[in-house]
DNA sequence: ACAACTTTGTGGACATAGTCAACAAAAGTC
DNA sequence: GACTTTTGTTGACTATGTCCACAAAGTTGT
């Protein structure tokens, strides 16, 4: 028991990597895309072009509050948003260029904060935690 | 390079333990604290009586919010509050007998959430996994 | 073919959390 | 003893999260 450590650990990674770039974020986030933002866009890079609800699983945030994120986005000319030919009800959702710029950007930011913050992290450990994380995504799905 | 991944994961970690906890919350979160409190009740059982300075950088968040959340707590009776002898500016808080008791329902809820995620990992890449994160943060600090 | 679900996305209302700047009191520094 | 720093509080504002109801398209069962 008492693994609660590893929920606490992980909050404060994922603070520390928000201070990280929020300190700095003035020098990237160019397009103002905020927190919120910038998540959506780095899954859109890694996804694809995909359905709201897709991406809004793989986010794991609420469809409304999706549907306002996105809308923000698309506002700022970073994403585009096309109805499905084999579903109408699904809008399907990809960057554009411009979008796949501040990708490029924000991409080379948290790379830049993450590798300070594994500095004392050997790339070995680095990659078996990004593998044992994986897995325990995959595999767990909440729905 | 290319270890954006690595934050999304975290996020994707962090949002997965939110979810799951949530949906039975009302089932160990009785006092009310919501997520935001319950991370600084855990925290605090962690660090013992601390003053609130240390323990807004150790959860890292503003220390604006921490006074509310800690005021919202100690409203509730869970946590207790009192001026340092040695330094007549620091708030000592410290968690009450029912605040120990909300701490080890939330320590078993979290603890069971995280099992059920961490189910495909065994426990020497979950140990493997906590020793990475507490070295990154150890080492890591943004002040 | 049509009534009864389900899925997908949107909108509104409200609650919680995060950010920023100003401030008072105590401690430390010259 | 004036100057600076640290600690905690407050106010105002913004951003996120949560819930609920709804419309439109798709699916199922008979």
């Amino acid at each position: 028991m008492k693994n609660t450590d590893l929920a606490l650990l992980i909050d404060r990674f994922m603070r520390r990597i928000h201070f990280g770039l929020q300190s700095k974020s003035h020098t990237f986030d160019t397009a103002n895309v905020g927190p919120g933002g910038g998540i959506v866009l780095l899954t859109l890079s890694d996804m694809g072009t995909t359905g709201l609800q897709d991406l809004t699983r793989r986010v794991a945030r609420d469809k409304s509050q999706m549907t306002r994120t996105v809308r923000s986005l698309e506002t700022k000319g970073l994403i585009a948003r096309r109805a499905s030919p084999h579903d109408a009800r699904v809008t399907l959702i990809s960057l554009t260029q411009d979008g796949e710029a501040v990708v490029k950007a924000l991409q080379s930011a948290v790379a830049d904060t993450i590798s300070e913050i594994l500095a004392p992290i050997s790339s070995e450990e680095e990659d078996a935690l990004k593998s044992v994380l994986e897995r325990a995504l995959i595999y767990s799905n909440p729905d």
